[in-house]
DNA sequence: TGTACATCAGTGAACGCGCGTTCACTGATGTAC
DNA sequence: TGTACATCAGTGAACGCGCGTTCACTGATGTAC
């Protein structure tokens, strides 16, 4: 795991900024839990000492924080990339979904860290957090689907989008959680929770 | 916190089991996450030193194991006790469902132990865990529904609650994890999101 | 009733460890003259 | 073109800490005779 690295010339210690950044990452992907993630594993992963870390992130918090803030940026980035292209808002609201459950079991460790542990979100920042990046894209989405006529026309899109949220979050919490627990086909699964959660909004069947 | 005990009297030393036991439960509502309870403040906490812990506990998991069997123990009971008496069967699963998001509003740290942490059950036990306790329960619960006409007669109850399940999962670890968040009215909320979890599986309407 | 002894609950001191962080430093790189 | 110097990336050694766990022990309680 330990890289030798050369120095990097003057005026480009930033680059090893972004490597800290990245085997932090990595890290956190094979080694589970934020407290397994040392600045010494980090340091080492990097193929750098201990005190480098500190000319570039004030404290541990900081890197943690950093890296954080890269995955929901991720996150978005996969869910958007995902429903690019399609134009059924129903469709679209599913893909986000399955972008979204699949995000969460591909890197279980940033899941946990992005919604199952405690936050780094001061409350401050919330009104931020939703109304930009992937929550505001979701209350998009349903907003779509109510112009389309395929929900009441009032809708309270933000409301929705929490339900919604948090039904397809128990999915993928539980499956990054409780891998070992003798679930149904997931794929089907996974598919058959979408479109339930997605029914209950639309219009009552006539 | 510290309290001066009283030596046990020959053959009850077990009365210190016990007491290590709520301490550990005490100190994990009060402190955070498991990582934060170590032997030495469950010790410190119970009056005792260190070591004695081991006489009663081989290690630290195996504390811990026994405080989350125990958890699993009270939810269960929490959760029938909230049905107990309640003869309509879609009343009994909204019932059901409120007294599992307010476990774990009112055990935030049990319930990550329990359900948002790493997994003490082994694969091999699966099998006990979801056929006994609490989820045995919600699956009858679902049957109970079938059998009322309530639902088409056709629907799996395993399935059903594991959706089910998951929707009330993920409602409840976000409020555990992340309660600062600008939710709408939380009661109200809860009470929707529970309506609509269950409203799905229902006969569609004519 | 008295005493020697076994049992057993709980202690005090120490172990080795990995942690986050700090400090004074080294030595390569670039710049001014 | 050569040299003195400032800059700055990264180092080596150490700090104090709390952790889980082990060990040899103490001393109160109960029992056998």
């Amino acid at each position: 795991m330990t890289v030798t690295r050369k120095r990097a010339r003057k005026g480009e210690g930033e680059l090893l900024r972004e490597e800290i950044l990245q085997a932090t990452e990595r890290l956190l992907l094979e080694t589970g839990s934020e407290e397994a993630v040392s600045i010494r594993s980090v340091a080492h992963a990097t193929g750098v000492t201990p005190p480098s870390i500190y000319r570039h992130f004030v404290d541990k918090t900081h890197l943690l924080f950093e890296v954080c803030a890269r995955q929901f940026a991720l996150l978005d980035d996969v869910i958007e990339e995902a429903v690019a292209g399609i134009d059924d808002p129903l469709e679209a609201m599913a893909a986000r979904g399955r972008a979204y459950v699949r995000f969460g079991v591909e890197h279980p460790e940033h899941y946990r860290i992005m919604f199952m542990g405690p936050a780094y979100t001061t409350p401050d920042q919330w009104g931020d957090v939703l109304s930009t990046g992937s929550f505001a894209h979701l209350v998009d989405g349903i907003q779509r689907v109510v112009d389309a006529g395929l929900m009441p026309a009032d809708t309270d899109p933000f409301t929705t989008a929490l339900h919604v949220w948090a039904n397809i979050h128990g999915l993928t919490s539980l499956l990054v959680a409780r891998p070992d627990m003798p679930w149904p086909d997931i794929p089907s699964f996974v598919e058959e929770h979408l479109h339930l959660c997605l029914a209950v909004h639309l219009h009552p069947v006539r």
